[in-house]
DNA sequence: CTGAAAGCGCTTACAG
DNA sequence: CTGAAAGCGCTTACAG
């Protein structure tokens, strides 16, 4: 009948040693002879042993499991496909370690914030990643009072005493604008993320100091929420000043793809009559018409990088923070020749 | 300095009860009188006492946490919207009832069925939700091996011994079909999921069956991943064909999406010589243009629902299967009469 | 209604 | 190099 799991007792037992012994022997401790420890290490599998994790974990309150606290809204949280692919390289390094990962979703701040007051109170988790910074976010001195180990993914603002690792976005804006008025551009737009998030706000600094550095004058910039409803508001406003832009940078994807859709509805042609570039490089981004120039990370090895991170920084008590290769442009066919300048640039090409 | 935290031999202590009390107090067993409770759980609430996981979890062989393995690779996790929203929606009820979420994001078979193996073998869950059915699922055995609870998403094929939470999608791809064969069309095709994956078989035989009651001829099939680009594929398969199709059936949003540019590139008017439809409203298919004729289901709530019915099966050891609001056409501006049809359809409104 | 005690399955000083 | 024992913080029969 069904049988009771084996316990440490178990192999100790049929091993002729003590459990203690079996302890030590598994987690490599020095003070087993290494016939004894070939010896009980075998009894283990061929008795199917595996030990408990809670057994574990009361003993030496650690939870062997990693969380991740998510703050977005129902209706948003599918436009952002930047979560799936960075739990997928989350998890690739986690399965390795014999570790798992906790998962939290919440609505707003004071969901968020409890969130992780019970991760800690429970020990559910050994250590926590932090997404979406904001500027003197509560968080940081709310994981220094839990002492909650912690790796922020991207560059915190006040410095912080944890580590992070993060990837330079400015380099992509700056590329984007650089593109753009290589084309010809001068009159250039920004869809900016929420001003409120760090990487939303670090964008927006790079998309200026882009254009101060082509020599133009400073660009509109409307601030979104990052959701593509935001996104398709601010391109009809920006389309109904007296004079739009011909190109507009948008902070995501989603909001591109939502700008290019108001932009037709308006029989606009891009990139004939507007250019638009996106930011992330999601799959569907290759696949509207025209295809959109957007800038890539790679947040799949931005979780893998992430949770190497924050596993030696548990293990060891300290971690280095980590520079990921750069968000890079990636030009398809959303983007070329301002309107009034067309005849001229194709000349060249 | 970092005073420890309180157990429940210091509630006890300071209550002047026996720990045996405490704990019968805490999880309102009979036993204790309604002074001495009252007292203790002051008491509780003075310290600040919260019990702790882990020596809980050791005792009654319980995790407080359920599982969710989801098997995609990489690549193409962000283009399914499904998960984020179907997460958000477990996760709403979870954070009442004081459970974490425990998440595996595997690449492939194997992984998935290691993945369920570690996570039974850990005692890391106590229940787990099943998603993207396939026929004869080999999860089916193993979970019933590993006697977890589970709750599969969707009608299982072979009756299972366990409950499911499902919606019937089928009723959306009839509603599709026929508004597409009301507005004239007769050449309509398919663009399905995989036809390993339950629901994608399902929304092919709906199709199927939908196109026959229309009194049309049985419409191409084209059998995908899910992919977007897939979608394109098939579309581009699609339109090179003799006769192409007046309309398109996709199974999801990102195909029809990728559907949509296809079309776009090749010069035809949608929908004027091409009627697309989708399926899951996703956010961003309101904002492509033209936006799209979708088929909405409710992903969070089933993310509720389903999480209800977990947490009732692992408390009772029973459960009723659910049955959600079938999925709905949501009709939008990709679908309208088809080519040769178009003035006499135009004439009636 | 209440108390004292054993047990869950590990880890880790402490002796030998 | 090895063993016997205490301890992690709960829960749960078992006595009274």
């Amino acid at each position: 009948m069904a049988e009771r799991k084996p316990t440490i007792t178990d192999v100790a037992r049929t091993a002729g040693v003590s459990k203690g012994l079996v302890s030590f022997a598994l987690n490599d401790k020095p003070g087993v002879s290494p016939e004894t420890r070939k010896r009980i290490l075998e009894v283990a599998g061929d008795l199917g042993w595996r030990p408990s994790l809670s057994a574990r974990s009361l003993s030496t309150s650690t939870s062997y499991a990693l969380g991740l606290v998510i703050r977005r809204k129902p209706e948003v949280i599918s436009a952002d496909p930047f979560f799936p692919a960075f739990i997928a390289g989350v998890e690739s390094v986690l399965a390795e370690e014999g570790r798992a990962l906790v998962l939290s979703v919440v609505p707003d701040a004071a969901a968020e914030l409890r969130s992780y007051r019970t991760l800690a109170g429970d020990s559910r988790v050994d250590g926590v990643f932090l997404t979406d910074l904001r500027s003197n976010d509560a968080r940081f001195g709310l994981l220094a009072e839990l002492r909650l180990p912690a790796v922020a993914l991207g560059r915190p603002d006040p410095a912080v005493p944890f580590p992070s690792v993060q990837l330079d976005d400015t380099h992509g804006i700056a590329q984007a604008v650089a593109h753009l008025a290589d084309l010809g551009h001068s009159r250039i737009a920004h869809v900016a993320g929420d001003p409120h998030m760090m990487h939303g706000g670090r964008r927006r600094s790079s998309f200026n100091e882009a254009m101060r550095e082509a020599g133009l004058e400073p660009g509109l910039i409307v601030e979104t929420d990052f959701s593509a409803a935001c996104g398709a508001d601010a391109t009809r406003m920006l389309l109904e000043k007296r004079r739009p832009p011909t190109a507009i940078v948008y902070a995501n994807d989603p909001m591109a793809i939502a700008g290019l859709g108001v932009a037709q509805q308006r029989g606009l042609r891009v990139p004939a009559d507007l250019s638009i570039t996106g930011f992330d490089g999601t799959d569907i981004s290759g696949y509207v018409f025209p295809a959109l120039t957007t800038i890539t990370s790679d947040p799949v090895e931005w979780g893998r990088v992430a949770a190497r991170t924050l596993l030696r920084l548990i293990a060891e008590g300290t971690a280095e923070s980590v520079e990921l290769p750069p968000a890079a442009l990636l030009v398809r066919a959303s983007t070329g020749p301002p309107p009034s300048d067309r005849g001229t640039v194709a000349a060249h090409s």
